[in-house]
DNA sequence: CGTTTTTGACCTGCGC
DNA sequence: GCGCAGGTCAAAAACG
């Protein structure tokens, strides 16, 4: 955990001078800012009084409120994880039970009424969730329809390499046809026997293009840095699993259409890893061109387009608004074509927190597309799929999310 | 030595 | 029933 502090950490902390601290000490430091001012006070008094008998004293004495300052932290830290879990969950159990609501009756014919209904459904939840023991009730009931469907991701070689915030573990491979690169089978390593699987392989048209699939949910807390990902993917395949029961689209896969954000969000089949399961598919491999989220309508309303610009940075509320831009995606009937504006522009437009959020989970999506194209745009990637493997799955090794051995040789 | 990856074998579903 | 392809298993190998 972030705010344990050991105490080689603190001693470490305590040799060097100030002026001399690299940026990783900088930063206990920072965190550590009161025990070592009051430390450095202690050193010139000892200095000036006493200055080689009693200065060990004084630094194990300031070790000692060092060290329970730092469990104080720890404690903080621990009752603020327990309560985020908490709320996740329970938001969980929300949005699984308005999913399963959502099923046996028509959407709200507009977000005032989805606000409406979304309160109602949240005075319901709680009362099953203390009458019933609603997540397990809910879990059963999503988990084996959740486990088939698929949110597949086109995005970038870096970009997939450098992890989603999950550990995985890898059983399998397989070379599929139509394609020569291998397919990789993970296994979310997080949780006790969690469901999520992956799947990595190149693409066959594009080898600098990875496809990336998720199927299943996970059954953990997520770290920070896995949960945007797992917000949108998750947000997806509501959308797609409370779709695919009343309106299933072409080829079973559901097409998402954005010309900003997700670039273009293509269909997968042909290109993406063959499944007989419904998959929604995510393009990121076309950048935005600047900070902003353009949402415009793919087809016959291009030149009436209409683009919502905001600055990249979320505020507070962003599970809960979160939360609701999933439940939004599930209230909406899946179709060919459908793009981002018709599923969230009316609630972004009226509820400056749900759009905050909703900035929030996906700008760490474009700002890295953005960084991938500029990079691209200097060093253009080699031919030879295989040769490049090693050093970009180091890469992912390297930040501990992908572990240990590249996947190619 | 424990953990993770590799890889051939096996299982399952689907089309013919 | 047969063949094919995708997905999974599990023993062996590799790694730290």
């Amino acid at each position: 955990m972030e705010g344990q502090v050991s105490l080689k950490e603190l001693l470490q902390v305590e040799k060097k001078p100030s002026h001399a601290c690299d940026s990783k000490t900088q930063e206990t430091s920072i965190n550590n800012s009161m025990g070592l001012n009051f430390l450095s006070l202690g050193l010139n008094i000892s200095e000036k009084n006493h200055q080689n008998q009693e200065q060990p004293f004084i630094q194990a004495g300031l070790l000692r409120i060092k060290l329970e300052e730092a469990k104080k932290e720890n404690q903080n830290l621990r009752a603020m994880l327990k309560q985020i879990t908490e709320h996740y969950t329970s938001l969980q159990n929300h949005l699984l039970l308005a999913m399963q609501k959502q099923q046996q009756s028509p959407p709200p014919p507009n977000y005032q009424d989805f606000l409406k209904q979304n309160r109602a459904d949240h005075v319901i939840m709680m009362e099953k969730a203390a009458l019933q023991g609603a997540k397990r009730m809910t879990d059963q009931a999503f988990e084996p329809c959740c486990r088939k469907a698929r949110v597949s991701i086109r995005a970038r070689s870096d970009f997939s390499l450098r992890g989603d915030g999950c550990q995985w573990r890898k059983y399998g491979q397989k070379t599929a046809k139509n394609n020569p690169c291998p397919r990789a089978y993970y296994r979310c390593s997080m949780g006790n026997e969690c469901p999520v699987r992956k799947q990595m392989q190149r693409c066959a048209k594009d080898d600098t293009v990875f496809i990336t699939s998720y199927e299943g949910s996970h059954n953990h807390p997520l770290p920070a840095a896995a949960k945007p990902m797992a917000s949108i993917t998750s947000a997806a395949l509501s959308m797609l699993l409370s779709g695919s029961t009343t309106s299933p689209t072409q080829n079973n896969s559901t097409t998402l259409l954005n010309s900003g954000l997700f670039s273009s969000l293509s269909a997968s089949y042909s290109s993406g890893l063959a499944s007989s399961c419904p998959t929604i598919t995510l393009d990121l491999t076309i950048p935005s061109k600047n900070n902003s989220l353009n949402f415009q309508r793919p087809t016959s309303s291009l030149n009436q387009s209409q683009s919502f610009p905001f600055s990249l940075h979320g505020s507070a509320q962003e599970t809960e608004s979160l939360n609701l831009f999933a439940k939004s995606l599930t209230t909406m009937k899946p179709e060919k074509n459908l793009c981002l504006e018709d599923l969230v522009g009316a609630p972004m437009a009226k509820d400056s927190s749900f759009k905050a959020a909703f900035v929030t989970a996906t700008s760490s999506f474009t700002e890295e597309t953005q960084k991938l194209n500029n990079h691209n745009e200097l060093s253009k990637s080699g031919p030879c799929p295989s040769s490049k493997m090693p050093s970009l799955l180091n890469q992912s090794c390297n930040t501990g999310l992908i572990q240990s051995r590249p996947l190619w040789r």
